[in-house]
DNA sequence: GATGAATGAGGTTTCATTCAT
DNA sequence: TATGAATGAAACCTCATTCAT
């Protein structure tokens, strides 16, 4: 039960949770997800005691994926603005060149199937951009504004920014950058 | 003639569905739906052919809620920025007064199940929020972006605020303030 | 209830009834055979107290329907060939005519829904075509069988015969003719 | 490998189809059926996926069961009318002991649900008896009837020596040799 | 460990019938 | 008498999970 050791598998697993719920939504059969990772239905139940567990899983690992991103080529000495736009940006090429993972990212979001446990667990992942944000609560403009309002601020409007980037694609670059003038303009 | 079709019914399994919905999520039992609209199971078919149909007739519901009550008092002869903070108040009172009602709201925003002409329909609804989105579109900050993206950078500040003011009661008001001046900072 | 007294709801329903059988089965609602006789769903019950009261009406029109018909013209001092001919060539009309009412008789034919004694009562309705019979199975060709015998055979053979004429319409006339021609050497 | 799929459950299936379908007619259910098959209601899906699935099966089993016990002991060589009276004393024999089938055969052969290529698949199996009919139909007493006209009649005329059969028991010996004696004045 | 058959609760929808209007 | 809303028992099917192989 607990950890088996067959790691590929595991992805296999999580990678076409990924694709069948993006499909149809948290709602996707366990069975369905196993045979797309090419396994027996029973197998999933050996690398994820039950589908909550899965979707807990899932969820950890999409935000590490992304914070591991973001930090593997973070420019710790340059300007909180140049951070920001670091953050800012790897958060949307990450969105925009795996919309499946995003969108399912925003479907566990919003599911209570997530555990609060769970979601403290992925703070631990973040390491740079905790700091960043820190320090941009200290800002004028959120000050005596709660611990993470200027994190939360960033990830609406990327939020609104990817809804019109996966849209059109040929403006992709136009908005991710207009976008992140418009969140600057808020917080700095 | 028979007993004709009661509107407080039809209500009634509305309200239970949105009270159910922010409970367990868009997968909702329609019998419980009914149950807790003290009607029989096959009732609410009656009043909704479908349990597709009845979620979009919801959408199309809350949207008009809200639209409504912005409309019903709207400044039409302000500024700018305080017809801007109208809506971004009356928005926010009301996310804060029927939680239930917005967090069936953001579920039904990313469902499959409500169609792209119940979207379509609701615009209809919008009235003077729509001249104000165009007049602030053409706006410098948001000149060359796609049509709408104001409105959705609104709508994604109006989120993240409203996960803050839904955690602490005492500060709602500052935070309504503070996360408006934010947004109007971004695209004034 | 028993018997009101508007006729032409009556007849509509049946009419009705028989077109929605014809379509999709002795599973037909009532709701939608009320509404196809234009009359409300609760207006069925009072002209016909059960759904099964409705088949069972419903065969017994459809019998006396064609007996009348065979009746009527009856040429009762013609030889035993011709009027058997007229027997088979009326029904068979009658099939290739009324497809509908063809297709719910044999539905209702082998359903358990219409009882023995209805099935009885229908007998009486019979006229000449029983006295046919009755000479018929004493016939040297059907002696000693049971009574009864000539006319399934018949009916039996008007089933294989109709199935074909409904695939040919242009045959008809021919397959009426051969098929009973057929059925003669049989029994003559 | 897991457990693999047990053909003895599958025949379960089909068994209490059979049996209840010949109580309650096609509207049989699919729960009283897995009852009956003593298997729990889903099990029944892992076997046939849908209902109209399971009846199609039925039909296909049903016909094959027919066609493989007449064809076990065709007389090849023998005349024309000893081959056809072979036909009609197995095909009366197999409804004489397995009434339940045959009543379930008949509703299937005029249902919806079973399909045209259903239908089709089983021509496959019929062997011996297809040339048996083919020369049967270049009889002069059929020349120039449609193809299959002659099965057709044999089929009609077995339907209603059933009938008979099935209520006396006692005489269906002589029913069916008098039956097939019609039978052949009519084809011979 | 891997497999997939087995399970039965639960989901949506249909429908004959009743009854307030 | 006519109407159609109300009812709740089925009906078919899906699915997370267990367990024999």
């Amino acid at each position: 039960m607990a950890r088996p050791r067959d790691p590929e598998k595991r992805r296999a697993i999580l990678e076409a949770a990924i694709a069948e719920i993006a499909e149809v939504g948290l709602g996707a059969a366990t069975a369905k997800i196993a045979k797309r990772a090419e396994l027996a239905e029973g197998t999933l139940f050996t690398y994820f005691s039950t589908k909550d567990e899965l979707l807990n899983e899932l969820y950890a690992e999409l935000k590490n994926e992304l914070y591991a991103l973001i930090n593997r080529s973070f420019p710790h000495k340059a300007s909180l603005e140049q951070r920001a736009w670091h953050v800012w940006s790897c958060s949307l090429g990450w969105s925009i060149e795996h919309p499946a993972h995003r969108k399912v990212s925003v479907q566990l979001n919003l599911s209570d199937a997530v555990t609060a446990e769970t979601r403290e667990r992925t703070v631990e992942a973040r390491g740079a951009v905790d700091t960043l944000f820190a320090e941009m609560d200290e800002r004028e403009s959120l000050r005596g504004m709660p611990k993470g309002f200027g994190a939360a601020t960033m990830s609406a409007m990327q939020e609104a920014t990817m809804d019109f980037a996966a849209r059109s694609p040929r403006q992709r670059k136009m908005l991710v950058e207009r976008g992140f003038r418009l969140y600057w303009r808020a917080v700095r």
